[in-house]
DNA sequence: ATTGAGATCAAGAATTATTCTAAAAAAGGA
DNA sequence: TCCTTTTTTAGAATAATTCTTGATCTCAAT
């Protein structure tokens, strides 16, 4: 959880932008959901048990502000609703074809994400997005047991 | 091109159903338009100008069941439209915020796309997806040029 | 050739996630 | 407090895609 804002550091990223009751819940319920990566209406539901007078668009609005602002991650798989998460580690996602579970995959010690691929000289790459999809170890023992 | 399809090969890769004149067509331009990555709507109105009854569902449809049968590969970034690509190289895709274009990026011989990811044991990977964002050689070039 | 079954297509309606709009509420500073 | 700006809210709008239904086409058996 190391790499998990605290509320000041928080505060800090928003820049000159207020940090609110609203953006404090949603950041919260981020990190609470954040094993099971939250879409925007996920986040919402929760997050209206907390306040009930919020909106689900404060919600998109205040999740792309924390996304803008580089508190949050946003992850997109083909397309699927986006989801969100607060590991600010560069890492990849795995989405399991079985269960839909989502896990974050981490970069290796000193690995380049970009080594394996021939990009072309000159070219600067700002975001790198790096998603599979596959049977997750839990639902490969499984399978296995019932084989 | 060594990588696209012949309308042979893809004949075969359908499998029982059915080459049909819209499939053949669809098939086509996605070859015609490769280097641009068209989307969906991108493919029907140039669809429509060789085929003029041609509808976009259909071409939805077709656009589907080649990707599914393994003969194009649908292509996502973010949340944008899907763009529809015929080369069936392991590949990833670069996307260039300034000139809105986008390339292929091919994997070096011999190398793995997984090798910098730290995957959990026991994870088997059906499909990964690799989307870099930047700026691309022409247009970092230009602005040199400027500045 | 004819016919029947199943596959495919066309047109438009429906859906879903998301964004936009406009007005109300809240927050900070003078 | 009052004014200005930011933020929130609710609902309408949008965009890409999928669904539905009836029409059309294909193939294979007659």
């Amino acid at each position: 959880m190391e790499h998990q804002l605290t509320e000041s550091a928080m505060a800090e990223m928003l820049g000159g932008q207020r940090m609110t009751k609203q953006r404090r819940l949603v950041f919260d319920v981020v990190k609470e959901l954040a094993p099971t990566h939250p879409t925007a209406s996920t986040v919402y539901e929760r997050a209206k048990l907390l306040m009930p007078s919020i909106s689900l668009a404060t919600v998109y609005n205040v999740l792309e502000t924390l996304t803008e602002a580089g508190i949050i991650t946003q992850v997109n798989i083909d397309r699927e609703a986006s989801r969100f998460c607060p590991n600010l580690h560069p890492h990849a996602h795995f989405f399991c074809d079985q269960c839909d579970s989502v896990f974050d995959v981490d970069l290796r010690e000193r690995a380049d994400a970009a080594e394996p691929w021939n990009l072309p000289n000159g070219s600067l790459i700002e975001q790198m997005n790096v998603a599979m999809r596959g049977i997750c170890p839990e639902c490969r023992e499984k399978s296995d047991a019932t084989n």
